[in-house]
DNA sequence: CTGAATGAAAT
DNA sequence: ATTTCATTCAG
């Protein structure tokens, strides 16, 4: 813990000292985000000079100086930070020059690492990469309303240690660093700068590991040599297939790794009707000759090999730098640490330093969850210039806490319009998108005096747009690495009211926040914050929600079910009439609740669901289920009861949101959480599928329906962005049409890759891709067979059945999913149609050996070396020497009972043997792979259409 | 980061 | 014939 915290006393002190001078500068105080540009573009500059000059040694010299020497000691900061209050203007200008700028899926790292060892050259000119497009990406995506890939990439500024790194962390690709709470920062050099080429080469080197980037360099150009983004592959036909039923498959087998999801689309794929299939084809061609006409130089080969070492040592460290410390724990510490906290407020002069955010949470404020009445812009003007990208530092304000000494100047903070500035108390919300290692705060952590609540007055002026914002924001310190300590800082944060502590240094001498024990960590939380009326007797405290979603628990959530969390928390939901709204809200719903001192009655909290459907939240009564001593700290546990106001559910995106009124003071409207979009790590996709069946025009008919779905979902990985488009996707719901309004280009990816979406949306992917036909994988109705369409898949057939006799296989995963388990039975393989009979199996393609896999492992020559499986669960197939000979012995046994019938003699049996020694070295291993055969192949003729039955023998 | 599916293209 | 990389995401 003291580690934890040392960093910011350091930071705390430049803050303080360093940044009144700043100040002056700007009326308000200036957030030590702001800084971030400075350096950044100090840092770009200098870098810039040195590339068009000496592009290789002087840039590497010059960054060494620039970070090496230039901070001496231990704080980089200061040297960052030296003149920064000019240079705002000047980045300022730099940024609005990179509008242009597009996405560059490559890692960037910034390294104010005082050793400014190896690869600082790369970084230096990664980080005049990343500064000169923080703004920019700013306005971009202000400008697109966008807010989508908040939670797709993920920029990290952390304070490492002790030392003063100033490092920030674009990772816009790796898995584990996703997600951090910076987001990305998307760069894209559009004849805007020349770089040179080595430069930029070794950029791309030295982020890109294997799937990162292809840089191609437009040739025409003469000397300016402008690097664009990655251009990946166009999507062949089996990854559109992919994209569109992946999310499919996730449901029906929830809590599938992705790799057997892979196996089960690749069934999918090989009993995908002819013409369906043909469709896909037509598209993924469609797409290629997009892409090509698109990029028109683009080629396919590969990158050429890079050692890129560099890139698996930077992830490292960025990985092990981000357990180290964050923001997080800054915020925490301010939290806690009034001192350092002066808040947005005219005559607040002191500096705010707040965490670099996601402008984009801000930038739209349309794009926001906002109620007309709720006067968004009131939240902007607090005080501060009206730039939109300074707003988020509203945001945090109650997350940092207060200035000690102007505390009460700021709740007394209002503007011309008379709404409270946000720079009083708001509602914390957090959430985060991951697995937490939550820590719990069970401790009342000390906290200096409790003026950052609101007033009554103030508290009525909150606008949910203040809480989605903070929601937001809060969201994105919670990333995985940051989760603890930002919930740290939350939690504390709710205790406030109850500390009356003075001094900067509690913080220090707060006890470690209580971990929260393993049983009772869950993945994704939320803190509400209660703003009660003060009639409830109830002071603002948050609460926390904790949202439980991994598939398997599904099922807990059912309508009106009771959930009982482990800390005795009872949660009952009732979900909205809506099939699909149920299952989506089940999928996201929130089965425990916490709070460590709520004693309150009514409270209404409206959730805003990914349908972007917002849903109350009673806070029933205080039900105090359960006291729990840890560290000597009470917990207390409350009923939850979430419902849907009907009026919401279908109501249009200006109406979905509850209005700022007096009656819904204690309403407020969180922004779904990535886990609540389906983004989450542990998530799986909640599309319902649809019992199908039916002739072909009934099928079309609930393709019809289901078309959108795909599209629809990974629409909502927009988040706050679709809440606006919430009657859009409804209609899209009906009628697969009008589909790009809002922006130019829509983000098909999860990835970002905007010259993808380009080329897509020239195909009119979109609309292709939502109404290709859906791969039905079990139609009992039409009595189609559900033979296993590939061997492989027959084999995962088997040896799901064995699994399942053998007492827990994953069909009992859900509750919730076993009417959908027993209506799909023969689940994997899942042929779509009769159209394989039963000489399917004896065919010349057929390969039965795929059969007999697990028989291997029980004949007497075992062989399967000792590996372990790559795949987890109920992968045990691949495709190794091992496997080709496994296939082939199957085959073998195969022709052989053609030949010789069903039982074959004795002798022949030993001919065989001998003739295929190599194969089967002793009879009794050829014997038992005949008699398993002829099981399995007997049953098949006997229901040629369910080989399962047969098949069950073989377990 | 890997891996898991299939396929297109390059090597 | 083999390798790469398109998508996705848990591990």
């Amino acid at each position: 813990m003291d580690k934890n915290f040392a960093p910011f006393f350091i930071w705390d002190e430049f803050v303080n000292e360093q940044l009144p001078l700043a100040g002056e500068k700007y009326p308000s105080s200036i957030p030590w985000h702001h800084l971030l540009p400075h350096l950044q573009k100090r840092v770009f500059e200098n870098s810039l000079k040195e590339f068009t000059s000496t592009p290789d040694d002087s840039a590497q010299d010059s960054d060494q100086k620039e970070f090496g020497n230039d901070q001496q000691t231990n704080n980089s900061r200061n040297t960052l930070n030296g003149d920064q209050g000019g240079m705002d203007q000047q980045f300022e200008a730099e940024g609005d020059k990179c509008d242009s700028a597009t996405d560059c899926t490559d890692k960037v790292q910034i390294d104010g690492d005082e050793n400014g060892r190896e690869g600082s050259e790369n970084r230096i000119l990664e980080s005049g990469v990343l500064l000169s497009h923080v703004r920019q990406e700013h306005f971009l995506r202000r400008q697109h309303h966008d807010i989508n890939q908040c939670y797709d990439r993920s920029c990290v500024f952390e304070k490492r240690g002790g030392s003063t790194d100033a490092r920030i962390a674009a990772n816009c690709e790796s898995e584990t660093s996703r997600n951090i709470f910076l987001d990305h920062f998307n760069f894209e050099f559009e004849d805007e700068r020349v770089f040179e080429l080595d430069a930029v080469d070794k950029l791309v080197s030295t982020s890109s590991k294997k799937r990162k980037l292809q840089t191609t360099i437009s040739p025409g150009i003469g000397d300016k040599k402008t690097v664009r983004q990655h251009i990946r592959r166009p999507m062949n036909a089996f990854m559109i297939f992919s994209k569109r039923h992946r999310p499919l498959v996730h449901e029906k087998y929830p809590n599938r790794d992705n790799r057997t999801v892979s196996k089960i689309l690749g069934e999918w794929w090989y009993a995908l009707g002819p013409e369906e299939k043909q469709k896909y084809h037509d598209l993924a061609t469609q797409v290629k000759e997009a892409h090509f006409r698109a990029h028109p130089d683009w080629k396919w080969c590969s990158r050429e090999k890079k050692k890129a070492t560099n890139g698996i040592r930077l992830e490292t460290e960025i990985h092990n730098a981000i357990s180290d410390l964050d923001i997080s724990d800054q915020m925490a510490s301010d939290c806690i640490d009034g001192k350092s906290l002066p808040l947005f407020s005219p005559t607040t002069h002191k500096i705010h330093h707040t965490m670099l955010l996601r402008p984009e949470i801000d930038v739209a404020p349309e794009s926001l969850l906002v109620s007309p009445g709720s006067t968004p812009t009131s939240l902007m003007s607090s005080g501060i210039d009206e730039r939109s990208d300074k707003h988020y530092l509203d945001i945090l304000r109650p997350v940092m806490g207060l200035n000690a000494d102007n505390s009460s100047s700021m709740l007394a903070t209002t503007n011309p319009d008379g709404v409270s500035s946000s720079s009083a108390l708001q509602p914390l919300i957090s959430s985060s998108s991951h697995p937490l290692p939550l820590f719990w705060s069970a401790t009342p952590v000390n906290l200096p005096r409790c003026s950052i609540f609101l007033s009554e007055q103030q508290r009525q002026q909150c606008s949910h747009l203040h809480m989605c914002r903070t929601f937001s924001t809060l969201h994105a310190f919670c990333s995985k690495a940051q989760a603890h300590t930002a919930f740290n800082s939350l939690t504390g944060f709710a205790t406030v009211d109850r500390l009356h502590l003075n001094g900067n240094t509690v913080v220090r001498q707060t006890p470690p926040l209580f971990p929260l024990p393993p049983s009772m960590s869950s993945e994704n939380s939320v803190l509400i914050p209660l703003i009660l009326s003060p009639e409830s007797g109830m002071q603002n405290r948050p609460v926390l929600i904790s949202y439980r979603e991994q598939a398997g628990r599904v099922a807990d959530l059912k309508s009106g079910s009771s959930f009982r969390n482990q800390i005795g928390a009872r949660t009952k939901f009732t979900f909205p009439k809506k099939a699909h709204q149920k299952i989506l809200f089940a999928h996201q719903v929130v089965p425990h609740f916490y709070n460590d001192i709520l004693d309150s009655s009514q409270h209404i909290i409206s959730v805003m669901s990914p349908r972007s459907s917002a849903f109350q939240v009673t806070v029933m009564k205080s039900t105090k289920v359960e006291q729990k001593a840890i560290d000597g700290n009470h917990l207390e546990s409350f009923s939850v009861e979430f419902t849907q106001p009907p009026e919401i559910s279908s109501s249009l995106p200006h109406e979905s949101t509850v209005p700022c009124t007096k009656e819904n003071l204690d309403t407020f409207v969180l922004m779904p959480t990535p886990a609540q979009r389906g983004v989450a790590k542990g998530q799986l996709r909640s599309m319902k599928i649809e019992p199908k069946g039916e002739a072909d025009e009934m099928k079309k008919a609930h393709e019809a329906i289901r078309k959108p779905k795909p599209e629809k979902d990974y629409k909502e990985l927009n988040g706050a962005a679709d809440i606006v488009h919430i009657s859009t996707i409804a209609k899209r719901l009906s009628s697969n049409s009008e589909i790009e309004l809002r922006s130019p280009t829509k983000k098909l990816f999860k990835r970002n890759d905007e010259s993808m979406d380009r080329v897509l949306n020239q195909v009119d992917f979109e609309k292709k891709f939502a109404s290709l036909p859906a791969f039905i994988p079990d139609d009992p109705q039409k009595g189609t067979a559900t033979l296993p369409s590939t061997p492989s898949a027959l084999l995962r057939t088997i040896l799901e059945k064995q699994k399942c006799s053998k007492g827990d296989y994953d069909r009992k995963e859900t509750p919730l999913n076993i009417a959908h388990a027993v209506q799909s039975a023969p689940r994997a393989p899942a042929v779509a149609s009769a159209r394989y009979d039963s000489s399917f199996f004896f065919g010349p393609n057929f390969n039965p050996a795929a059969l007999h896999d697990q028989n291997e492992s029980v004949s007497p020559l075992p062989l399967y070396s000792p590996r372990t499986p790559k795949t987890p669960l109920d992968c045990s197939i691949e495709k190794s020497a091992n496997r080709k000979l496994l296939d082939h012995r199957r085959q073998l046994v195969v022709e052989l009972l053609e030949e010789y019938g069903m039982f074959p003699s004795g002798q022949a049996i030993s001919t065989f043997q001998n003739k295929y020694r190599q194969f089967f070295p002793s009879k009794q291993s050829l014997t038992l792979k005949i008699r398993e055969m002829r099981q399995k192949m007997m049953a098949t003729m006997q229901s040629p259409i369910t080989p399962s039955a047969g098949l069950a023998f073989s377990s």
